[in-house]
DNA sequence: TGATAGGTTATCATATTTGATAGACACATC
DNA sequence: GATGTGTCTATCAAATATGATAACCTATCA
């Protein structure tokens, strides 16, 4: 997964967590302090956001990070991936 | 919770993981393909990284960015921290 | 003593996000 | 037609992240 897809997959991501609550992007921009067009941009992956902007984002549709990063197409390492997480000397 | 307390606990959970699995911030660095002083700056909550930064770290560490942020501290969503159900919509 | 490893801080140039504004488009409604 | 809503794109200055280098500190070890 390259970075462009992987933005314009959290951008999606924040479209639908949006959607599901029936705002408009206009509305969310306005909760989170910031004009209606960055927020397209956002969604659109045009941008890589700050972490600090993504929480900005949360806060917002009352959600946590944990939340918005809790989607498979965002989430590409499978256990067997990490090895050394399983291979603590304790 | 303001920003920078956000960025440190997050500078914190990062070097937590790190140190789960016996790496240095100097071979974490490697991996990531940027200097040891720049793993330090976002460890110690100095900056406020983008998401592809926050997601090359975990490809290193071998995690996903969900388990990166599955962290009480990075989430701390309550009724004070965010009012828009009861903000009114004008 | 000296050398090495791990970590921190400072600084700088460059790249990029952010904030803001404007304009465009499709669509619905009056 | 005219107006409003929702979305998207482009552009610009200002703020900030990144990449890189250097210096410094502490602890460990030969």
């Amino acid at each position: 997964m390259d970075n462009s897809k992987f933005l314009t997959a959290l951008g999606g991501r924040i479209k639908a967590l949006r959607s599901d609550q029936n705002i408009s992007q206009q509305e969310l921009a306005g909760v989170c302090d910031f004009e209606k067009a960055n927020m397209s941009r956002i969604e659109s992956g045009g941008t890589n956001p700050t972490i600090l902007t993504l929480l900005k984002i949360c806060l917002a549709l009352k959600i946590n990070l944990r939340d918005l990063m809790d989607h498979e197409e965002l989430n590409c390492i499978s256990e067997e991936d990490n090895s050394r997480s399983f291979k603590d000397t304790r």
